[in-house]
DNA sequence: CTGAAAGCGCTTACAG
DNA sequence: CTGAAAGCGCTTACAG
C-alpha cells in the first residue's frame, strides 16, 4: 500500500500553523506574511509535499489539465498534430493528456473516453477522423468545451478546425497541369474519412477547369497505406495508356508510388510525376524529394487549443464572432517529383 | 459555467432511493434489490448521469489509469511503443493516459509531470530514453509504482524493461561478416541514451571475434536521424578504401544511407549492403527492403505493463523472483538489403 | 494577517 | 436488502 502520501495537514503541523493558512502558503493565495510562508515552504520541501491533484479538482479547483484524443498513432500527420496541441497547450499554460482511442484497440467504448477524460479535463481536443456520428453524441452533450480537429465525415454541431482539402488539391493538379500533363491519375484515401472525397474533388473540378476529360480507369481506390499506394500504381502503369502524373491522396502513398515506379525502372519525374497530399516530414527526405500540398496541421492545433482556451478562460480572450468552423489554407510545396510532361514523341 | 454536472444525490432523488444504494447499485458493489437496481440504472441514464473520477479517486478508490510518459514523438519506435501500452493496458481492464514530456516543449519540469500522473495514475510506465539523473529521481522516491522501458542511460533504482541492444547488433555485423564483407561501417546514434553505445559495443566484439581489424575512419557519428545517416554515408562513400556494407544504429539513419547511396548510382546490395536496427514499420516497406534487427517493442511493452500490474494488482499475479531488470532478445531480421560482398576484381 | 467551518462527489465501514 | 454517518485532501467564503 504506497498510501503513505503526506498531506496538507502534514505540513500545517510540521509548520505550527492551520492548515488554512498552509494553503494560502504553497499557492500564493490570499495574504500571508513572509515569515509564515518561509515557515510552510521550509516544512513541505522537508516532509516532500506534493499536492493531490484530485482533491483539487474536486474542490472546483480548474485542473490545468486540457485533453486531446487520437485514434491513429501510425500516421504520420497525427504525431504532427500531437506535438503542435503539446506545444500550444504548454504555451498556454495549461497540461497535456492524450488519450490513445485506436478502434484496434476493440474495448475502447466511448464512454471511458469521456468519463476519463471528462472528470479530467477542462477541455477535450478530439483529432478522430474516423469518428462515427453516435461517437460524437457524448461529447456534444458535454460539460466540458470539445473541439474537432481535422473532421470531415459528417455533420456536428461541434466547432470545428481543420485544413482546406478542395483547394490544396486544386492547386496540385494545376501545378501538374501547368507542367503539361493531362493524363493524371487519382489515388483515393480510405472513403471513411471526408478528406479523401474532398481531394478527389479538387482534382476533379481542376481537370474540368481545364477541359481534359475525366478517364475512369486514372482514379484509382487506396487507404492512405503506403503499401495500397504501390498496389495502385502498380495497377496505373499497367495501362495501356499510362499516367504522365500521379496525385495521390497522401505522402505514404506517394512513396509507396515511388517505390513502384522505382521498381518498374521508371525516372521520377523523368517519366512520370508524383504530388502527395500532407507534407509529412519524410516527403523533405525521400528521394526525390516529394512535392507535395502542405496540411497546416501546426496552425489547425494552435488554433484548437485556442478555441478550447477561449472557452475555458474567457476573461483571457478577445471576443470573436464566430468560430464554430474555422478552415485554414493547404498550401502547394513544390520540390523535386514532379517536372514536365515527358512529349508524346519520345514517350 | 459549464458546472451543471448531474450527480449522485441527483440520480438518487429521482431513483426514490438514498445515496448510498445509488452508489452500489451502479457499481454492482453490495447487495441490491433487483427492482431498486433497475430503478436507479433508469434513473441515471434519463439523468445522463456519469461519475466524477477525481471524486472516487479521492475516496481512495481506483482509478483503473495507468500513465506512460514519452519524450520523443518523432521517433518510430516510440509510436510502437504507445501502440502496443496502449493494447496491453486495454487487455488489463484499465485505461492509458500518455503524456508527451518533449524537451522541446521547454517548460516542462518532470516535477509537473509527477505531480500530475502522480496522483491521476495508479502506476507510470516511463519512456524517457534521455531522462538524466536528476529527472529519475522524482519517480524513485514516488509512492505510485514506476517502470522504465528501453531506458540505457544510467544506473537506476527503478526496474526496467528493454530490449538487449548489444547481441542484436553483434548478429546484425556477423550477418555482414558471414556475407564475406570485411569492410563494415558502423554510423553512432546519438550517445546520450546510452543505446547506441551498447549497439556499437556489439559491432566492435563481432569485428574482433572475426579478427577484423577495426578501421577509425569506418565509425562515424550519427544523430538517429535519416539526414545524419544521408551525411555520414556520404562521408563513407568518399573514403579512399570505401566500405561494402554500413550498418546504421538505427533504421532511419538506414533510410538516409540508402538514399545517399541511390544518389551516386550505387546498388543496394549489389555494390553496398546496408543493415539497421529497429525494424520500424517502414523499413518493410522500402525499396530494397531493409534488413535490421528486430527491437522487441510489443513485447517491452507487455512486459513493462504486466510488471506495474504485478505492483497495483498483487492479488492476481503469480509471484515471480526478481523482475528489477528484464532484458528481452533482439532479433535479426533478413530482407533484401544485405548480400554478398561484391569481389575485388569486380569492385 | 490567521483560523474554524463547510463542502466538492463519492465510497466505505457501521447499523438496522 | 437499505440507510445515516464519516471522511478522502483540499479550497473557498466567513469571521476574527
Amino acid at each position: 500500500m504506497p498510501k503513505s502520501s503526506v498531506t496538507l495537514v502534514d505540513v500545517a503541523k510540521k509548520a505550527g500553523v492551520a492548515l488554512v493558512t498552509t494553503s494560502r502558503a504553497l499557492n500564493g493565495t490570499g495574504f500571508v506574511s513572509d515569515e509564515t510562508r518561509n515557515k510552510v515552504v521550509a516544512a513541505a520541501k522537508a516532509l516532500g509535499y506534493s499536492p493531490n491533484l484530485t482533491a483539487k479538482i474536486l474542490k472546483g479547483g480548474r485542473t490545468n489539465l486540457l485533453g486531446l484524443v487520437v485514434s491513429n498513432l501510425h500516421s504520420a500527420p497525427i504525431i504532427e498534430v500531437i506535438a503542435a496541441v503539446s506545444l500550444a497547450v504548454k504555451q498556454a499554460g495549461l497540461d497535456l493528456i492524450i488519450y490513445n482511442a485506436s478502434t484496434e484497440l476493440g474495448v475502447t467504448k466511448q464512454q471511458d473516453i469521456h468519463r476519463v477524460l471528462g472528470s479530467l479535463c477542462e477541455g477535450i481536443l478530439l483529432a478522430l477522423p474516423t469518428a462515427q456520428e453516435g461517437q460524437l453524441a457524448e461529447f456534444e452533450s458535454s460539460k466540458v468545451p470539445v473541439v474537432l480537429l481535422n473532421y470531415w465525415r459528417n455533420q456536428t454541431g461541434l466547432p470545428t478546425v481543420r485544413a482546406d482539402n478542395y483547394h490544396g488539391a486544386r492547386a496540385a493538379v494545376e501545378h501538374l497541369i501547368g507542367l503539361g500533363h493531362n493524363r493524371i491519375a487519382f489515388i483515393t484515401g480510405s472513403s471513411y474519412t471526408g478528406q479523401s472525397h474532398e481531394r478527389q474533388r479538387g482534382y476533379q473540378d481542376a481537370l474540368k477547369q481545364a477541359g481534359i476529360r475525366p478517364v475512369k480507369g486514372l482514379i484509382v481506390q487506396g487507404d492512405f497505406s503506403q503499401s495500397s499506394g504501390f498496389n495502385a500504381a502498380q495497377q496505373l502503369m499497367a495501362l495501356p495508356k499510362p499516367p504522365t502524373a500521379i496525385f495521390a491522396a497522401n505522402d505514404s502513398m506517394s512513396f509507396g508510388v515511388m517505390d513502384a515506379l522505382k521498381e518498374r525502372g521508371l525516372q521520377i519525374p523523368g517519366h512520370v510525376s508524383v504530388i502527395g497530399f500532407d507534407d509529412i516530414p519524410a516527403s523533405n527526405h525521400v528521394y526525390p524529394r516529394l512535392s507535395t500540398v502542405r496540411q497546416p496541421l501546426a496552425e489547425i492545433s494552435t488554433q484548437a487549443v485556442r478555441l478550447i482556451m477561449r472557452r475555458i478562460r474567457p476573461e483571457a480572450a478577445q471576443p470573436v464572432a464566430d468560430d464554430s468552423l474555422i478552415e485554414l489554407p493547404s498550401a502547394l510545396v513544390i520540390r523535386d517529383s514532379c517536372g514536365p510532361a515527358p512529349t508524346a514523341g519520345l514517350a
